[in-house]
DNA sequence: TTATTTCCATGATCCACATCAATTATTTCA
DNA sequence: TGAAATAATTGATGTGGATCATGGAAATAA
């Protein structure tokens, strides 16, 4: 296996796009997924002056918790993280995965904590945008305002189908929606959409489901029985996306 | 019977609240739980120019559906909504509940066509506005686009709260819960928290909530054996706040 | 390297809630 | 006003997925 590091590798894998931490807006590889998108030169430029770039964030790193006070919103630049909500008693739901040029922390705007957690998944950076400077130069950027809704409108799509499937959906279906739903993304982020590492444990996804981790370990287990994936660890392969597509109901 | 009409209602209609149908933003009774909070008067006067006042709609009636363009977005006026999302085999979840002073189809601004559908549940009336209007006057009103901004991240704060009741509540968890955010939402709007009438059927509950009708209706049977409420048809009065609060989890 | 912990897979059993079925209210509308 | 349609309740039965239990595989630490 000498030559590991210069074979192209079998799967995707998030946390090895590698971002300089000085890399502005317009030069970012991001730029057509993430908030910067539609802005004129000008603008860009101002927005660029407000962002604060993270270091590399190990797994596991906390970006946020429910009793800090709201201060910012983050964009992922790389790796990926998980938002959780905690009930009175303990119990928490993984309310979403986020990946590169996604927002974490549109929940909080509203009011002055964050509702939920945040944490990384694998090695991960991020960049920051205090929501206080945010808003004053939003007020000269209506094109950026546009951007911020257009983004907690599409979060609050997705949550609506999360709710479809939570509530309506078998266990066979919520796997292949969620199996497809990482799949798209990754496509959209220029990746392989059938070869892909999932970051997050079979116990986060199973939460996120609505499942216990047994359940998610047969299915996987079923699935690839049947022939319709290959599941191996953490790398993933899809080898029936219509058989997939179908069973989404 | 023949003092109906006069005496206090035992509960709680918020199909009762009579609305003038031309009456400004400034003269509104929802005023303080409405859009328009915090703009001053010259940008109130500006928005206003842009709302339409719908006409009082029946019970069922359709504001929008899934195959629709988008081109406005809804505050509840009078009544009261529900709004679903269609799975491809036609099985479909209530996504929520509105009521006076509430939006409606913000999950719809990201894309060209609503993603779900909308409808009445009683008598009703909405305030129209117009998306390119909004977007319009917007760039002159940074207060209006905060507040757009608090409003879409309110809904999205609740709906990660629904996820979590969808994936990790019992039933009598979740029906206690729905119980107590509609009575937070009634006394907000200056009713009682007590006493009201519940707009939806049984099976729009059920739905909602990711029961079964036949179990709703069981749970308010027993709930009432318990007598931690009294139910009867549509009219609901909460006897036991606290107990209810302490089952939510 | 080994020890320790955490994660994952798989079988056996159980139960909360769904489904099916029948009856009674309530609403709708001719 | 009464007939038909629809919604709600209640009981009997069934089941999908949870829970419990165990052993093996990876990851992490020492």
């Amino acid at each position: 296996m000498a030559q590991t590091n210069t074979v192209t590798p079998l799967f995707n894998d998030l946390a090895k796009i590698e971002h300089d931490r000085n890399v502005a807006c317009h030069a970012c590889s991001l730029y057509s997924l993430c908030l910067p998108l539609g802005l004129d030169n000008n603008d860009l430029v101002k927005l660029d002056t407000i962002i604060e770039r993270s270091q590399n964030y190990k797994r596991g790193h906390t970006l946020f918790t429910s009793k800090q006070p709201f201060k910012s919103l983050f964009v992922v630049r790389s790796g990926s993280f998980k938002t959780t909500i905690s009930a009175a008693d303990g119990r928490d739901q993984v309310t979403g995965f986020y990946f590169p040029g996604e927002f974490i922390g549109l929940d909080a705007i509203h009011q002055q904590n964050y509702p939920s957690n945040a944490r990384s998944l694998e090695s991960s950076s991020v960049c920051e945008l205090p929501f206080s400077n945010l808003e004053d130069i939003g007020k000269e950027m209506p094109q950026l305002q546009i951007q911020m809704l257009t983004r907690l409108s599409k979060e609050l799509a997705g949550d609506k189908n999360l709710m479809l499937l939570l509530g309506k959906k078998t266990a066979d279906e919520k796997l292949a929606t969620f199996l497809l739903s990482l799949s798209k993304r990754f496509q959209e982020r220029g990746f392989s959409a059938t070869n892909f590492q999932l970051s997050m444990s079979r116990s986060d996804i199973a939460n996120h489901l609505g499942l216990a981790v047994e359940t998610v370990s047969r299915l996987f287990s079923r699935f690839q029985e049947e022939g319709w994936i290959v599941i191996a660890g953490k790398s993933l392969v899809i080898k029936n996306t219509a058989k997939l597509e179908q069973l989404c109901g």
